[in-house]
DNA sequence: GTCTATGTTTGCGG
DNA sequence: TCCGCAAACATAGA
């Protein structure tokens, strides 16, 4: 279930394995809601004889640029993943999008819990300038960061975990660098001090960084766990400081790390580190 | 059978 | 308008 480093290391996999300047044959649709409104016939139609020129990535989104004014953006959700494989390879039937390309190879997408979507479009932006900064960006700055929390009355976590405030952040990565910024989930960020903001800032950055050098973080050994184009799984894991470690010591202060639900969503954190 | 899940949207109600 | 909450989407694994 990827966040902005497991889609970044799918995107940079997809250009390792040279699928710039693939042309698409056509298309099977097996889920009609993945690649909603659009039907399959329409979807069909218009994504035949589509040549990639460019592959990149806003937010949690993959963005496909055609020779023409055409656009793919694929979210992943959950559960989905890009497979780069010959056309002899056998079908699985999570793979509800196959895009046949005309080198031999085939682009699926496979999604178990079918939340995932392809949006194919003219007007990327219509989505894309609804998300917030992107973290890692040069333009975005800790000022930035600092004025944009100041006028917000809510608690840090679900904001953090809020597209239109900021991309990219997932709950792995919003528990990890309230962490690292010694922050507690449930602080109004308004309230935050100018100090702390910053520290969030650079936590947020570093927790980001780190897992994009290591191709994301891959939980448990279950199928629908995050892996990238090739099916490698990522090596972020070691790096994690409280997700998914509840009763298991804080590596700072060896306080034993908390799970609370903020905002339906699973929390963690050490009662000691992160003060409210 | 129960609970949980790395995401997002929708429809409330305060 | 801002914010929080519950439910929905659909499936697998523990």
């Amino acid at each position: 279930m990827p966040e902005l480093p497991e889609v970044q290391t799918v995107v940079n996999d997809l250009i390792a394995a040279q699928l710039i300047g693939q042309t698409i044959v056509t298309a099977d649709v097996h889920w009609n809601k993945t690649i909603a409104p659009l039907k399959p016939k329409e979807f069909r139609t218009k994504i035949a004889n589509q040549t990639i020129t460019h592959i990149w990535r806003r937010g949690k989104y993959i963005i496909l640029d055609f020779q023409s004014d055409w656009h793919l953006l694929i979210h992943l959700r959950m559960s989905g993943q890009l497979q780069l494989v010959p056309q002899t390879h056998e079908r699985s039937k999570h793979e509800h999008v196959v895009l046949l390309l005309n080198d031999g190879r085939d682009l699926r997408f496979h999604d178990t819990r079918k939340f995932g979507r392809m949006i194919l479009t003219q007007n990327p932006t219509n989505i894309l300038n609804e998300l917030g900064p992107e973290p890692l960006d040069q333009n975005f700055t800790r000022n930035q960061f600092r004025t944009m929390l100041k006028s917000r009355n809510r608690r840090l976590k679900p904001l953090l975990l809020d597209q239109t405030f900021i991309a990219g952040l997932g709950n792995i990565y919003a528990d990890e660098a309230l962490w690292e910024a010694k922050l507690h989930p449930l602080q109004i960020a308004a309230k935050v001090s100018p100090r702390k903001a910053v520290n969030l800032y650079y936590a947020i950055r570093k927790v980001l960084e780190r897992s994009i050098v290591n191709r994301g973080t891959s939980l448990g050994s279950g199928k629908s766990n995050f892996a990238s184009a090739g099916q490698r799984r990522g090596e972020n894991v070691v790096n994690l400081q409280v997700f998914q470690r509840t009763e298991q010591a804080c590596p700072r202060c060896q306080t034993k790390i908390r799970r609370i639900i903020v905002g339906q969503r699973s929390t963690h954190l050490c009662p000691k580190c992160q003060k409210l």
